[in-house]
DNA sequence: AAGTGGTCTAGACCACAAT
DNA sequence: TTGTGGTCTAGACCACTTA
């Protein structure tokens, strides 16, 4: 008898489920870490389905960390799941739109001048470098502080713009595509004149998050974020 | 004619290069932000692959955030697509003896007196808490200071044990499986005795992050890390 | 009502790695 | 050499959404 997928019998048996029994096998010992769990094949058989199902759930574990998989080797419960947080990376102004506060952005500094020896290197050698400043506001309170250089020759248009109406932040999402980045947390005593136009007292601790994004081999963008002390970044586990 | 995969005609048509191809489309600007891209049957049949190959591509441009895919309404390209960083959350010990530095570690305090009220209320009602308190040593200079709360009825096991030989943070990955978490990055300033601990002057800023895990609807233990000004948490973007 | 993605299947061949 | 996962295919039915 062939079963109709969502018909008379009620557990039809997809991928997700497939997923959640071997999830269940797992949590509940059967299946101890550094073990080999039955091939693909096999699981087939006993769960009552195609091997295509039974692989597309163990991929599904496998990229979430829980098994590895090798060729002829077989798939191992993995002995220390790795914990990995992915935190969100929001434009500045809709995180504060997000939270139900009014934006406003205003430009401290912009120039062409010279790069200090430091952001030259890390550019790579290249040769137009635009430097900007600004505050984002949420509700007129302070909420972040960005010093960030450009690179002018890495992206088209950006030689135009000044960057007063709309945020260095957010022309770059909208216009400079890029295949790959960094960010890095630290922390580090507010000094003048940075604490004053955040409104915290000097020596105040500030969140810093560093970000650079490369488009290809090229240096897009290199920013510092500075937060002042109520500032928490979340992300689930 | 029947095209032998990885025979003679060397453009094979894996998911992977139907995926390239629809990146270099959507590079290229020859598909455009908000878009509504060729159906799965039509790239099927212009790429000379299969629907399925088709449909493995764009679940990953999918689950990558670059395109939004919904039934009847199609693929489409997204506006701005979401940036996220992937953060690793290693064990402390691991992410020391990474660096190459020898790996200590020291209990402060352990007991199982009345939690504050506070903790009480995000462990939802747990009856018997622990409280642990820990350095984390790098060659002898102190690393990180761990405080952590654990819920003795939801980790079977963790009654029975100090935490004197082995980190608290280290049982419990091997020791409580979770099912969920959340993580909290934020910044202090460091007040004795934690100032003294980590060997930095009072008022330095502290990197602070908070992690609570939960088993099911258990809250299975909530931690706080302090981490000197010279930390830097880096992650992919 | 109809179009599009989501998924399952049975079979097939291949790539890789362990033996 | 051989066992296992990786992937492709052609076809099918379903679920969801829009029209």
């Amino acid at each position: 008898m062939i079963t109709a997928p969502g018909a008379s019998e009620k557990n039809a048996v997809g991928w997700r489920s497939v997923r959640d029994e071997a999830l269940r096998r797992i949590g509940s010992g059967e299946w101890k870490p550094g073990d080999t769990i039955p091939h693909e094949a096999a699981l087939a058989q006993t769960l009552g389905c195609s091997r295509s199902t039974v692989n597309r759930a163990m991929r599904a574990l496998a990229d979430a960390g829980l098994v590895r998989r090798k060729r002829k080797a077989g798939t191992r419960v993995v002995e220390h799941p790795e914990r990995r947080a992915q935190m969100r990376v929001p434009l500045i102004r809709e995180e504060i739109e997000a939270g139900g506060a009014t934006y406003r952005y205003a430009v401290r500094e912009v120039g062409d001048g010279p790069a200090p020896a430091e952001e030259v290197s890390r550019f790579k050698g290249a040769q137009r470098l635009r430097f900007v400043s600004a505050l984002h506001f949420a509700n007129e309170t302070p909420f972040v502080l960005e010093d960030r250089w450009i690179n002018l020759d890495a992206t088209p248009g950006a030689a135009e713009e000044d960057f007063a109406a709309v945020s260095a932040n957010e022309w770059l999402v909208r216009n400079a595509p890029f295949t790959g980045g960094e960010i890095a947390v630290g922390v580090a005593a507010a000094q003048e004149p940075r604490a004053s136009e955040l409104r915290v007292a000097a020596g105040s601790p500030l969140l810093i998050v560093a970000r650079e994004t490369w488009a290809g081999d090229a240096v897009v963008t290199r920013a510092r974020l500075f937060y002042p002390p109520s500032y928490q970044m979340r992300a689930p586990l």
